[in-house]
RNA sequence: UCCUGAAUAGCUCAGCCGGUUAGAGCAUCUGACUGUUAAUCAGAGGGUCGCUGGUUCGAGUCCAGCUUCAGGAGCCA
């Protein structure tokens, strides 16, 4: 018996007259004749011939929609239109049946993708969903590369902290209490000191303050790992559990902060755009069909591909905040009184609407915007020097993509122990708690800048998919926790 | 969490001003055909109209509450 051999290999390949053995999913059976088989190693099906007069009929009954099977046959030039090589099937054997009344994915059914949420754990199986989860890969193992190649230590940071000090949102509390009866104090509170960690405990939100930790020794850090946010967010951009790319740098500035996103951001989309090319036309014709339900005005101007290629011809476009209010004043928008938020002062954050104005219509293209009002940014951003007017503003980075918004936030941090101390108590951060952070300041500090990448929100402007929910395989989000 | 909209067959949807037995396409099943590739042709089966209550002689249709979903907003990555 041959050795298996994958659709991907097989196709590419094109070695005819030998015989192979091939496993997947049938895809379709077509005049009891033809069977489209995939199995995942890319979305292009492989035809199988079967000589249906001289098959048993009770084994033509079990290839059905879905099942999983095993052919070994020869690979010939294909006798029709439409593929350039098929297998003519000598042996077929039925690994697993599918039962066509009960499966829900016949071939052309067209489901809507929030059907095909609904059964997760299927949606594999349907092109759209194939090459986004092998778009999603190499988005992934590009980052490793990126990374590795640039020398950085991947770093885990725990899943399970103590700390909910940054800010950055409601935790999932981690205990083991039985939770109709957790042992009290005196004062009535529930008493964390009997608790597994001897203290209440919480699943992540980030694994920055811990990167930086190592980035003071081992220079250049990442993470890569998953984040938990509690945040009853319902939108399209925010998922309760997401994994996020954290890189942390010593002796970096903030320029070089928006280097190395910039770099990475163009170095991962590049990987994908030459390893999945297939996969990426797959995805671009389905936005195109997408978009002809669209009135003419809402449709983007480029194609996915057109966007993918134009984010890594292009320089991203770095400004101030403050530029950025100057420009969101004089916009045509504002001044009409089209914002839903009119732009007037400096100090407040910036809308949706006009991050979305910045990015897609005046820019039309990646925009990094730096220098943040102190006020509405993290304890541990870099503060500046406030400028001509007092204006106090901080050493953040935020890059805003099209139709995704933030994608990126960082800055470079701030390493003076006094000013960083004196932040943490405006602000009421429990500078006890963070010991171990501002040790970093006391030991040797540097200068350091990091950010965080929110892989999702990369994977859904790879895929030019509209919902996050459908670029991670179970996605996890309010009253929803299914497979 | 807020705003707006939606929920009808396995899927995608139609169902008008409240009126007999709720429709279509696809899928499924049966048969025909056999170089198809969203195969084609003929026939058949398939429904607690999201849930609860209300208005009415009569509710898929109107009203209220709930649940879930979608889009937008906030929070953010």
């Amino acid at each position: 018996m041959s050795q298996r051999i994958k659709i991907k290999a097989l196709l590419e390949s094109e070695q005819t007259g030998i015989d192979i053995k091939i496993n997947g999913w049938v895809r379709a059976f077509r005049q009891n004749r033809f069977i489209a088989l995939n199995d995942g190693s890319t979305n292009n099906n492989i035809q199988i011939v079967v000589d249906f007069e001289n098959t048993d009929p009770n084994l033509l009954k079990r290839i059905t929609v879905g099942a999983a099977i095993s052919v070994t046959g020869e690979l010939i030039a294909s006798l029709g239109k439409g593929q350039k090589v098929e297998i003519v099937a000598k042996d077929i054997e039925i690994l697993g049946d599918c039962d066509p009344e009960k499966y829900p994915l016949q071939l052309k059914n067209r489901p809507s993708l929030e059907f095909l949420r609904e059964i997760a754990h299927l949606r594999f199986r349907t092109n759209t969903f194939g090459a986004i989860f092998r778009v999603r890969n190499s988005l992934a193992f590009a980052v490793h590369q990126f990374f590795q190649e640039r020398g950085f230590i991947y770093l885990h940071t725990p899943i399970i902290t103590a700390s909910d000090a940054e800010g950055a949102g409601e935790t999932f509390h981690v205990t083991n209490f039985d939770l109709a009866n957790p042992p009290k104090t005196e004062s009535g509170e529930v008493d964390f000191s009997q608790d597994f960690f001897a203290k209440a405990t919480n699943l992540t939100v980030s694994g920055q303050l811990e990167g930086e930790l190592g980035a003071m020794a081992l220079s250049d850090i990442y993470t890569f790992g998953p984040t938990f946010r509690a945040e009853n967010s319902n939108t399209t951009r925010h998922l309760a559990e997401f994994w996020m790319i954290e890189p942390e740098v010593a002796f970096n500035d903030l320029n070089d902060n928006m280097d190395l996103a910039e770099d990475m951001l163009k170095y991962v989309i590049k990987y994908a755009l030459d390893k999945n090319a297939e996969d990426i036309e797959f995805l671009t014709q389905r936005l195109a069909e997408e978009e002809k339900q669209k009135p003419q005005n809402e449709r983007s101007e480029m194609s996915l591909l057109e966007k993918l290629q134009f984010c890594l011809d292009n320089d991203f476009e770095r400004l101030t905040y403050t530029e950025a209010i100057d420009i969101l004043k004089e916009s045509t928008p504002n001044k009409k009184k089209k914002f839903q938020y009119p732009v007037e002062g400096w100090g407040t954050d910036l809308q949706s609407e006009h991050e979305r104005y910045l990015v897609e219509k005046h820019f039309k293209k990646p925009v990094i915007l730096t220098d943040y009002p102190k006020e509405i940014k993290a304890f541990y951003m870099r503060q500046n020097e406030p400028d001509a007017n007092g204006r106090e503003t901080v050493r953040a980075m935020d890059i805003l993509f099209p139709g995704i918004g933030e994608i990126v936030g960082g800055s470079q941090r701030e390493e003076r122990l006094e000013k960083l101390e004196q932040r943490m108590d405006e602000m009421g951060i429990p500078k006890d708690e963070l010991w171990w952070y501002l040790d970093t300041r006391r030991f040797g500090a540097c200068p350091h800048a990091g950010f965080g990448l929110g892989f999702e929100r990369l994977v859904l402007f790879v895929t030019g998919m509209g919902n996050i929910r459908d670029v991670i395989p179970f996605p996890r989000y309010p009253k929803n926790a299914e497979f």
